[in-house]
DNA sequence: GCAAGGTC
């Protein structure tokens, strides 16, 4: 048998029908749990499977896992061993494994890609020790690639595995060792824990540097002075001083002074020019994100939309760093398939300026070897997806056709006019040729039409305005510019970007859109900074690449690109223990002033988030016990305390964050709670009446013991397999996946055999048989 | 309860 490993099911599909020109079958194994695709190729039975990328990891063992019991330092040389993360995928590769003669890993076309061919050919060899393997290469699943790279197999590149290999350990040693010391050091234990990593610390840095920028940022006050002119003919259009920016409050006022409401104007010159605007790149992952951010859409919804509409089938494999289509793509026909939808007139455009001249996309400068740009794989219907997923696919169609239009033409105007001495300008500019905007309209630059005008004509000055103002600290990030910014710096990669931004969301580092970091964000990164600078600073990543290049180039081992790091983290470690004091007392002064909600009403002193002896958090006078002020607080989520301040209560306003839902933008605790009375006398009057913390409690108890008493009862009367005291949701998956769906089947089934089949063990599938 | 990288 001739197995074919993908790293996902979609390639492994698409692989087949290519291989077996459509003649393929789609097998399930109900055991395994997973599906194959299966044919005869070259006179061999052949069946290709997906991964679901890395199917195994590394760890350290578990007598790692208590934080207290070693020192964060003993991780730096504790010993690494391999864990499976996908159980089902794992089993199946070695029953499958087992029975091949010959193995093709065709995983994707990158680092990642070989070193997951190679965790698969690992797991293979384990049961076939002597199995035969190549490796198949494809920068796109076309015919003709595929073709080509089955006609041209090649072997596995075990260097650059290790590189990828190395970057793993790396990453886990360097990663869990800083976090667990950190934490322990700010004693931020259990869910509160402080994380530290080679992508996530620098992009943290990203975030605090700038708001300490805009901290130190000092504003300054300028003028500026529009006049508004009217031509002979009753045409108005406002002209600026030339520099636009007036920064001496004496020229200002000059300035100010000599335009003269009724007075005249005069046009000194014109200058018309033609400017070209180049059609846009092809989308790769980070230029799709700033896009569809661009029009409103947060990157998370549009990962999420663009993934639904790849896995129906209508959008390309939307991971990729690639701007340039590789020659093996149809672009003419991906073309053709719009004629006759929605596109249908741009298609046809398209296509008539191809039979002209040849279709000639534009290109960006990156190339990614195992994916092509982002772009349409099949037309679509308004009405085969929902309104916010069409317009990620309608964006992503536009951008495509963008990628071959002509540039976009543009008459501008220069004037400059004399208006008593002083001189003003005015610009024009219109569009004269649609060229890619026609396909693409998003961002569209308004014209700005001018009234016809010539040289020495005399206008009238009907109205003068002057603006005082001041210049503005330089902007947060937001969420598709940050993902642009880590991209130019070499950080994190096209498919964990906006992870990342979440996982600093989640461990409340940073939180708002535009994004700004929390007071807790700037104590670990001054931290980092000044005890372990490697990790905060993106050039970690570049030397790790650097030396991942040498390994897999086979110019240094593996072994010693890790001894060196090991080394390097050792003498961080040095200097963080010599500090272990300091370092502990400014995390926590981070962590106190993340709690103060503002000034208390009653006494002056600061209002923080506090807990009482019970464990209930409130927001309480820091001058207790002489001032007992409070307000109440959700009793769960993150309370974040945000830089904007309710001006009726001098509070900042809080938010609470819980991991998988939407922020809740509280506001204003005193608000809030004004609110939350008022809700409650109406509630009052008609004949509502609320629940108290106590009465809460008992109910929930109350609840709690009546689902006790239901599991009890049936446990004794069992009528389906999760009635049986004892068999949780993971036994009862790994019984179904063997087969064993009914309380029939468990007792008909060989308590050794299915023990030996599903790994739980005997004792209690035979303590289970007995209630039966 | 630790990282970053795949994929869902």
């Amino acid at each position: 048998m001739y197995l074919i490993i993908t790293e996902k099911d979609t390639a492994a599909k698409r692989i087949a029908a290519i291989l077996s020109e459509n003649k393929v079958k789609k097998v399930r194994y109900p055991k395994l749990g997973v599906e194959t695709y299966e044919f005869t190729y070259n006179d061999d039975h052949t069946i290709v499977m997906g991964l679901s990328g890395h199917v195994v990891g590394i760890d350290f063992p578990n007598e790692y896992n208590n934080w207290q019991k070693n020192s964060a330092r003993d991780l730096i040389d504790a010993e690494i061993v391999p864990i499976t993360t996908n159980k089902k995928i794992v089993t199946a590769l070695k029953v499958l494994g087992k029975k091949a003669d010959i193995v093709t890993i065709a995983t994707d076309y990158d680092r990642e890609g070989e070193l997951i061919g190679v965790e698969a050919l690992t797991l293979v060899q384990s049961v076939n020790p002597d199995v035969k393997f190549n490796r198949a290469l494809y920068s796109a699943i076309t015919p003709k690639d595929i073709t080509h790279a089955f006609d041209n197999l090649t072997t596995v590149n075990f260097d650059l595995a290790d590189a990828g290999h190395a970057r793993e350990v790396i990453d886990l040693v360097w990663g869990a060792a800083l976090t667990r010391y950190i934490s322990l050091c700010a004693g931020r234990l259990g869910k509160l824990f402080l994380s530290v990593g080679r992508v996530q610390s620098p992009t943290l840095a990203l975030i605090v540097e700038r708001e300490k920028e805009r901290e130190a940022f000092i504003p300054v006050q300028y003028w500026e002075i529009e006049a508004t002119l009217e031509t002979k003919s009753k045409e108005s259009f406002i002209a600026e001083y030339h520099t636009n920016r007036i920064f001496e409050k004496e020229i200002a006022e000059r300035v100010y002074s000599n335009v003269i409401v009724g007075g005249d104007a005069k046009i000194k010159s014109i200058e018309a020019k033609q400017r070209k605007e180049k059609p846009p790149i092809p989308f790769n992952t980070t230029e799709f994100y700033v896009a569809a951010n661009a029009v409103g859409i947060s990157v998370n919804n549009a990962k999420r939309m663009y993934q639904t509409l790849y896995e129906a089938g209508f959008l390309s494999y939307p991971r990729t760093d690639s701007t340039i289509y590789p020659e093996s793509l149809e672009l003419r026909s991906l073309i053709e398939m719009f004629v006759g939808t929605e596109f249908d007139e741009y298609a046809k455009a398209l296509l008539k300026i191809a039979d002209k001249d040849g279709l000639k996309p534009t290109q960006g400068k990156k190339e990614d070897p195992a994916h092509p740009p982002i772009h349409p794989v099949a037309p679509a219907k308004r009405s085969d997806m929902k309104e916010d997923e069409w317009k990620i696919y309608e964006l992503v169609v536009r951008r495509f056709f963008a990628t071959f239009a002509g540039e976009a033409e543009w008459d501008t105007l220069r004037v400059e006019i004399d208006i008593n001495t002083e001189d003003f300008k005015t610009n024009g500019s219109r569009l004269t040729n649609e060229g890619w905007r026609w396909y693409y309209p998003y961002n569209k630059p308004e014209d700005r039409v001018l009234p016809h005008l010539e040289e020495g004509d005399v206008l009238k000055i009907t109205h003068k305005e002057l603006f005082d103002k001041e210049t503005q600290p330089p902007s947060r990030y937001g969420q598709g510019r940050l993902i642009r910014v880590m991209d130019d710096m070499g950080i994190g990669t096209k498919a964990t970007r906006a992870d990342i931004i979440n996982k600093l969301v989640s461990r409340y580092y940073i939180h708002g859109n535009p994004l700004q970091p929390t007071n807790m964000a700037y104590s670990v990164i001054d931290t980092l900074e000044q005890y372990a600078p490697t990790i905060v600073k993106p050039d970690m990543t570049k030397q790790l690449e650097a030396d991942m290049d040498k390994i897999s180039e086979g110019q240094i081992s593996e072994s010693d690109v890790l001894k060196e790091s090991r080394e390097m983290l050792n003498s961080v470690f040095d200097d963080l223990e010599k500090n272990h004091e300091d370092i502990g007392r400014s995390l926590q002064s981070g962590l106190r002033e993340d709690r103060i909600v503002g000034k208390c009403q009653r006494c002056g002193s600061d209002l923080s988030i506090r807990k009482s002896k019970k464990g209930a958090r409130f927001i309480g006078c820091n001058g207790y016990p002489e001032c007992d002020f409070s307000l109440p607080v959700p009793r769960t989520g993150q309370v974040v305390v945000t830089d904007k301040m309710c001006d009726e209560h001098q509070m900042y306003k809080i938010k609470i964050i819980t991991e998988g839902k939407r922020p809740w933008e509280l506001g204003c605790p005193q608000c809030n709670f004004i609110e939350w009375q008022k809700k409650l006398e109406e509630d009052e009057k008609n004949g509502i009446v609320a629940e108290t913390s106590a009465e809460r409690a008992k109910r929930i108890k109350k609840e709690k013991a009546a689902a006790r008493a239901e599991r009890e009862a049936k446990a004794a009367n069992p009528t389906e397999l999760s009635d049986i005291k004892g068999l949780g949701t993971a036994s009862l998956q790994k019984l179904n996946d063997s087969g064993i769906m009914t309380l029939a089947d468990l007792a008909g089934a060989d308590a050794a055999q299915l023990a030996r089949e599903t790994g739980i063990s005997s004792k209690n599938i035979e303590k289970w048989k007995e209630v039966l």
